[in-house]
RNA sequence: GGGUCGGUAGCUCAGUUGGUUAGAGCACUCGGCUCAUAACCGAGUGGUCCGGAGUUCGAGUCUCCGCCGACCCA
């Protein structure tokens, strides 16, 4: 092909951390980008990978005993399969332990070096490990604390190379100058260049304080150094395209977007397009920086145990849904919340109501009707304002996925559905049929299947599995022809017979996922319309389906074995059978009440899938149901003896 | 302390170079329809466009001063 390139990156994720929502929303969006910039019919090339160097993963290596390479070989792998699970269009994983990547940063070192913008220096600084990064004297807390993490720092004098950064500062506000749209959202543009006006120093850019990284070029002979994680990182994004070794696909360089959280703008809009023009190569076309993710209106942290785990949300409520989700709910650039009442209103919503709704309005119809033939020969003779319509809004489209303006995008994607449910209910083919204008409730058949084909082609990107299924249905194939023809163009379908399949997006009644749910007063207002709701609610309890209580998996379990918790009034040991290879220890605080003997081989009642929790240091794999009132305490347990492992319900 | 970006309907947001009665989606109320996943369509309720001053024939839009929020830097 020699057509038109278009190179999309996501940053290489640092294995230190496990996959979370928001490494899975800079990826589902690189990704759905890929697959537009396919089914337009671009050479496209989607890079995504790990970052693996650097002192933090050397020391979670050496803490959990194991060799760095092996730490990261594991941590990589989690990334690699989360996407490939999540079937994301990646050309290429790199890892910058890659071997080509890491001759490629050498020869860009080298370059850097030759072209007189590196150069040897001592550095002096607070190091803070944890966030790899020097802090002056006056920014600690305290003298010694990381003003980022309030970990202890060290002070570290070391040699170091330099990158001459401050040569490059009018280079770069001239770059930010003649390409407004460098930097995306705009409004992240002047915090860049305020920083950049307020003057740059020379980046520190080797490390001799420790050995996991890149080496110098051999002929620097300077082997105590390797270099420092950013120059090593920012690099990976042409060593892919093969840079420094084989240049196979430098011609896709330069990147049409490179999508980042916003937290490493400042590297991606200052010290990268730095690099890049040291090495006499041309700038990516943006830099698109998006928000962050908070779950029910709070920061996400591993302390409050509140992360989203994208694969849990895309297994409970579908991996199409949640992409439409992340992509339909924010503006780029701003935050965006995570909730389940969120997700589920834009499921049952827009893509329910609107869109699934409609494909069974037609299969219902056509099926009535016609034995399920469609047939647009006459959907312009009858219908050529709502296809006019339509096309408009399809036009719009694509400007906006470029400007990252994707919630607009899906925005607009849906007015053609509008025109569509409209168009049923201003013409009412069963008033037709009744009236014996076939050929005109056939035209509105296919005129829906028209609608549905073009907005399932420009969906594609966002809900591929989803949009495959419409276009089975309408008994066409989602692909650059398509494109033209029916999302750019303004073909119809060709005669086919629908026939009929299941809804694609069954109503969702209850969160599927168990998790605290904030209070939330419209959901309050619901409940209490219902009589019985009231009486509940009295007592401060919210009513359940009884899906929700089917989440909690009850058991009856056997003790087979009870001790005391030293040290501890309230808390037993117990080893309970719930039919499983091994017993289940549960620490339960019912020493009170029963000793380790009363307990001894009796049966209990065991909630078997709550989260493991430590207690006084002791591992508990469930809970045992009791009852307490003002006299005290007393197991629930089964009336006559069942076999260990019998489910309650 | 300096800076950037926001503050528009109950919620989430759009409002191009200042120009008639300020928009969309969701939610809510009422009405219609029956092909459809109690879905769909229509109508309606709902806004001192953060506050104040100014420029102008005219300000959500421009200027200045405040207040609130998010973030960047010191």
């Amino acid at each position: 092909m020699s057509c038109e390139k278009a190179y999309i990156t996501t940053p290489i994720y640092y294995v230190n951390d496990i996959a979370h929502i928001g490494h899975a929303y800079t990826t589902i969006i690189a990704d759905t980008l890929a697959r537009y910039s396919r089914l337009s019919g671009l050479d496209t090339y989607f890079l995504t990978g790990t970052d693996e160097h650097g002192q933090k993963i050397e020391e979670a290596a050496k803490a959990r005993g194991k060799s760095t390479q092996v730490y990261a070989d594991e941590i990589s792998a989690t990334f690699k399969n989360l996407w490939d699970d999540f079937d994301i269009s990646y050309d290429k994983f790199i890892r910058t332990t890659d071997a080509d990547h890491m001759k490629g940063v050498q020869k860009a070192f080298s370059t850097m070096h030759k072209n007189g913008d590196i150069y040897k220096d001592t550095y002096k600084g607070h190091y803070c490990i944890s966030c790899e990064t020097f802090f002056p004297s006056i920014q600690l807390v305290d003298d010694e604390f990381c003003p980022e993490c309030g970990k202890s720092t060290t002070v570290v004098e070391e040699e170091s190379y330099f990158f001459r950064l401050s040569n490059y500062q009018d280079k770069l506000l001239q770059y930010y100058e003649e390409h407004p749209d460098f930097i995306l959202p705009r409004s992240k543009r002047n915090e860049v260049i305020r920083f950049v006006e307020g003057g740059l120093t020379d980046l520190s850019i080797t490390r001799t304080s420790f050995d996991w990284g890149v080496k110098l070029p051999e002929d620097l002979n300077d082997p105590k150094h390797v270099m420092y994680v950013w120059l090593d990182a920012l690099m990976n994004y042409v060593t892919a395209l093969g840079y420094g070794t084989d240049d196979a696909n430098m011609d896709y360089w330069p990147a049409r977007v490179q999508l980042i959280g916003k937290d490493i703008l400042r590297f991606h809009a200052i010290y990268w397009p730095a690099f890049l023009m040291s090495l006499d190569l041309p700038l990516p076309k943006h830099i698109a920086a998006h928000g962050w993710w908070t779950r029910d209106g709070e920061k996400m942290s591993k302390s409050k145990g509140n992360v989203v785990n994208p694969r849990e949300v895309a297994d409970a409520y579908g991996l199409d849904n949640f992409r439409y989700f992340m992509l339909r709910e924010v503006p780029f650039g701003g935050d965006g919340d995570f909730s389940q009442k969120a997700l589920i209103d834009r499921i049952n919503s827009d893509l329910g109501n609107d869109l699934g709704n409609l494909l069974n309005r037609v299969i219902g119809m056509s099926g009535k009707y016609f034995e399920g033939k469609v047939d647009s020969s006459n959907v312009a003779k009858y219908y050529q304002s709502e296809l006019d319509e339509v096309h408009a809004s399809l036009d719009k489209l694509e400007p906006l996925l470029f400007e990252m303006q994707i919630h607009r995008y899906l925005e607009e994607l849906w007015r053609p559905l509008t025109v569509a449910n409209k168009a049923i209910d201003m013409y009412q083919p069963w008033t037709l049929m009744k009236e014996g204008k076939e050929e005109e409730a056939m035209a509105l058949n296919g005129l829906i299947s028209a609608i549905l084909a073009k907005v399932s082609v420009m969906l594609y990107p966002v809900m591929p599995e989803v949009c495959t299924k419409i276009s089975n249905a309408l008994h066409f194939t989602i692909d650059n022809e398509s494109w033209k023809t029916l999302a750019k163009g303004t073909d119809l379908l060709a005669p086919f017979t629908l026939e009929k399949i299941d809804p694609l997006f069954p109503r969702i009644e209850e969160p599927r996922l168990e998790q605290m749910e904030p209070v939330d007063k419209k959901v309050e207002e619901k409940k209490k319309k219902t009589k019985v709701a009231e009486a509940v609610e009295a007592e401060g309890i919210a009513l359940i389906g009884i899906d929700q209580f089917f989440q909690t998996s009850l058991k009856v379990g056997t003790v087979v074995q009870a001790e005391e918790v030293p040290k501890s009034k309230k808390l037993l040991l117990l080893q309970v059978d719930v039919g499983e290879a091994e017993p289940r220890q549960v620490v339960a605080g019912i020493k009170e009440w029963y000793s380790a003997e009363d307990m001894l081989n009796t049966q209990v009642c065991v909630v078997a899938n709550l989260k493991p929790a430590k207690l006084m240091g002791l591992l508990s794999q469930g809970m045992l149901l009791a009852a307490k009132d003002e006299n005290g305490l007393c197991m629930i347990r089964p009336e006559k003896p069942k076999t260990a492992g019998t489910p309650i319900g």
